[in-house]
DNA sequence: CGCCAACATGTCAAGGCTGGAATGTGGGAT
DNA sequence: ATCCCACATTCCAGCCTTGACATGTTGGCG
């Protein structure tokens, strides 16, 4: 239930609209913890009335400016001075890895050869970013960098990974013929 | 809603029952999907219910084997052959990365120079593992291999980032001094 | 002046996931 | 013979998330 915490952390910087807050999740936030406008607005209305957050300005098209209460703060204060602990995150590539067997291998190779190649596109995009911003206007940009460059390293580790993993799998493809073990084969 | 193809995969290699795969869970394929026991049997129930799998054999306490049919043999084949867009991981340790600006510069520095030292827990105990598994038994220990390696680069990364970022606010913390920005300090 | 892109919010059904509770059986160790 | 742990499943309330649909406004450009 973290969005909540996502909110009031921006909310700390400075107030803002469910629109504002909207494009900062569809930028850079987004890439840590995505999250759809019905989601966003859904929850400040519940943070509205649980009184962790306030309407205290309202514009021109029904706009509504939210900015922490007291509590709110507090709340947001508490969260980042706790510790999470990480629990296994669901990664549908791996997932797909786990069962890379199935197939036959030159697939199998062709597939991991294909993730290198997605993760060296992501990387180039993200170095694009990394070079275009200026990232020491303000405390969130300044660690908005360092989630970038965890992202960087994430997309190199990726690559070579994969690179690797495929690599290791030629080799066995050659030296160990077949393991006795069920494939899916094309369909007849 | 992948824990459906996750099942799928696994009793391609062998029938089982929710039992059997909930064991699976707890260890290595967890890892990257993970998926309580009332989602297991849940699933399993529901994909009996659509054909795609089917009890072969009933055993003594009310268990039930389950085992592919062909459709679900097909559906496994299809789900395995199609790419799976990755979409952003949702990372509550960047995420609260992302609003370290918010506490005071020491306590930045500390945290993250705690998720540096979690990391190298971590990296130990999954070296320990790829020591003491014998990772050419069949296919899917073959790929458990390269996922494991995965998690092992994954945990190098995340130390050195970690260190990394916490030098980088150091020195920041020295050079500029204030930024002007709201800060969350110790509670009055 | 008219139009459009951006502004701005609300609502809902359906499905995924969590966490807990409830229930019962059987094999092996003592 | 007994006991206990591992085996084994079912159900549920409640929250989170997705993906749509629905609706209306306004500033600025041509």
């Amino acid at each position: 239930m973290s969005l909540r915490h996502a909110l009031l952390g921006l909310l700390v910087f400075r107030p803002g609209s469910g629109y504002d807050l909207l494009k900062i999740f569809n930028t850079s936030l987004g890439q840590v913890w995505p999250a759809r406008q019905s989601q966003v607005y859904g929850e400040l209305t519940k943070l509205d009335a649980t009184g962790l957050i306030t309407v205290t300005d309202e514009g021109p098209r029904g706009r509504k400016q939210y900015a922490l209460t007291p509590e709110g703060h507090a709340e947001a204060r508490r969260w980042l001075a706790e510790r999470e602990e990480h629990q296994p995150q669901r990664n549908p590539m791996l997932l797909q890895t786990f069962f890379l067997g199935l197939l036959p291998p030159e697939e199998a190779v062709a597939r991991l050869l294909r993730y290198a190649d997605t993760a060296a596109r992501e990387y180039d995009d993200l170095v694009a970013l990394r070079d275009a911003e200026p990232w020491d206007r303000d405390a969130m940009a300044e660690c908005g960098r360092l989630v970038l460059e965890y992202g960087l390293r994430q997309r190199a580790l990726e690559q070579e990974w994969a690179r690797w993993a495929a690599e290791r799998l030629r080799e066995r493809r050659l030296t160990a013929p077949a393991a006795g073990q069920p494939e899916i084969p094309e369909p007849a």
